[in-house]
DNA sequence: GTGAAAGCGCTAACAT
DNA sequence: ATGTTAGCGCTTTCAC
């Protein structure tokens, strides 16, 4: 058990025979040291195998590189998943620019600002990302108050909210690009299986099916059946809009009510072979592939790279010249649920 | 926009007229500080709401209280649900206990090291928790060669591998348990869905099945068909599974395959309609409860608890008392798909 | 361009 | 039981 020490600046200092703030200026500000110095410097610390020391760095310069994200309590069913590859890609995209993702959990908001607090007494965290914000979120409204950096994966929904930095996916396009699919897969008669009024998110989406119908000359208005999210509710929302003969295909505002409306489906195209309903999710989720069902992708990777730029440019003070405001384009993915029609 | 930092111990050890080492001792070690100091000084602290800084802390003591987690590049699946579980248990027990999480990645196992090496040099992390151990892995025999505090979620699979602290969960006795449970349900042909010979996690649950029938008096031996791990491979070993026409209970590996395989029960008993066949899945993930599998639970708050302490021992260089070893037994839930035949 | 001094907030070691 | 001293490793400020 050897208990030699790592090297320190002073250690590098002695050994490339200079003073401990050029060593500094090396690694902080390389461009005001002289060349020759720098490359001397550089040597010994690659040969010391020289780092660092965060937290010697962070008592002196109030800065930690570290950004907090509150973990949920509980995953919230198959559609959890998308949280999740946020969470990786947003680990991925904030080491690559020199931040670190630190875990915290807190059962419900006020415990959440709590923890905010004391992160920030404490560790010195430099920001947060919040993942899972919700109407009327007293969290957004705290962190603006206090000046503290933040983003948050999803637009606040309330009217006449203050607005902060946020990105988001684009839900209404989603489903509008989803439904156009089937407008071109020779469908005419769609149906919409979405959550009961009022969140958000699920607004959104609906949205974006009236208007593809609209923009086909077949609405205002359609057919919609609402639920809460579940395999089983969607089952029996989709049965109920499968009582009209007429209709051929369903849009589901998630995989999950995708996936009941799939056994549904499965039911009628038994009982009227001549009959194939097509079905399109949201979310993509890992079951949507293996399933075969075509849903609408959210790209987690785009969300995290303009959501760790956003906090970045808080915690710098830079003037943020881009809009703290980012609306990010879904992909649909085409799978074996949306044939088209011959 | 108030510029005023916040407390420190001189703060308050000048307000309680006290020293600051005084004050550090009402929080280190109160039991050596007189009662009535010791008030005093508690009263101040709340009364400024002090709370000390951990990076001043740390520089000191040379002791962050933060443990390493590397997330993993791509979610694996449906059954990468078990992991995330585990990602939010983990935070919460580390939280309990005064540790924060901290998240990294590494596109392999040679760079987790590298990330290892350099985490502890510029952060200092305590220690890590690795959650996806796999055979011949490279990272417990460095962090064990360099006395770096860790834990693995997972047994090392290794003829003779060095033994390092882990938790596991029993997955022997979970599809042993699944077996029970369908011969208890008067099956008495039951296949088995597992994955390739080689997997260790998976030759284990095999062995339960096994386990089971032989002690049914039904063994040695049973029906045993493999696929690698997915929906539609699943469906694929059901159906050759099946072909047996006296086959009337499934048991799969992963919730993945059972959810495949469920398609192929629903036309078999569409088929035959006197011919009910049963199926259990493993890992209880948010697919099964929404389908009504039965599935053998995971309770990854056990394993967080337990992966915790085993950690905070070596950190503290506790003697660690109970095993360092810990098998955790896994929790069967009876849903729809095993029903008692009549 | 480089160096010396000071101090970020805390605790280990010793003195009282 | 409490206070004093010293220093963890770094960067900011100001000399040179």
């Amino acid at each position: 058990m050897t208990e030699d020490r790592r090297p320190t600046l002073t250690t590098v200092a002695q050994r490339a025979q200079v003073s401990r703030q050029t060593v500094s200026n090396v690694l902080n500000t390389p461009e005001i040291v002289r060349p020759e110095t720098r490359e001397r410097v550089l040597r010994v610390i690659a040969e010391l195998d020289y780092r660092p020391n965060v937290a010697a760095r962070q008592l002196r310069t109030r800065r930690s590189s570290v950004l907090g994200l509150c973990v949920p309590p509980a995953a919230d069913g198959i559609s959890g998943q998308v949280l999740d590859r946020f969470l990786h890609a947003l680990t991925e995209e904030a080491q690559r620019g020199g931040l670190r993702i630190m875990l915290f959990t807190a059962p419900d908001d006020e415990a959440e600002i709590r923890e905010y607090e004391n992160l920030r007494a404490t560790t010195g965290v430099d920001g947060f990302v919040l993942a899972n914000t919700h109407p009327r979120d007293p969290r957004t409204a705290w962190l603006a108050a206090h000046g503290v950096p933040f983003v948050s994966f999803g637009r606040p929904w309330d009217r006449g909210a203050s607005s902060h930095p946020w990105v988001d996916i684009d839900g209404r396009e989603g489903t509008r690009a989803a439904t156009r699919h089937l407008l071109d897969a020779g469908h005419r008669r769609i149906a919409f299986l979405g959550w009961p009024e009022g969140s958000g998110v699920g607004d959104d989406r609906l949205a974006g099916f009236l208007a593809a119908l609209d923009a086909a000359g077949l609405g205002p208005g359609g057919v919609v059946e609402r639920c809460e999210d579940g395999v089983p509710e969607g089952e029996a929302a989709a049965r109920r809009a499968l009582v009209r003969d007429d209709v051929t295909a369903l849009v589901c505002v998630s995989d999950s009510v995708a996936l009941g409306a799939m056994t549904a489906v499965r039911e009628a195209d038994l009982a009227d072979p001549a009959r194939i309903v097509a079905i399109s999710g949201f979310d993509d989720t890992p079951v949507a592939a293996a399933v075969g069902l075509t849903s609408v992708a959210q790209p987690v990777e785009d969300v995290a790279a303009r959501a760790v730029a956003l906090v970045r440019a808080q915690i710098h003070g830079d003037p943020v010249d881009t809009d703290r405001q980012v609306l990010i384009e879904p992909r649909l993915v085409v799978r074996a649920t949306s044939p088209a029609r011959h």
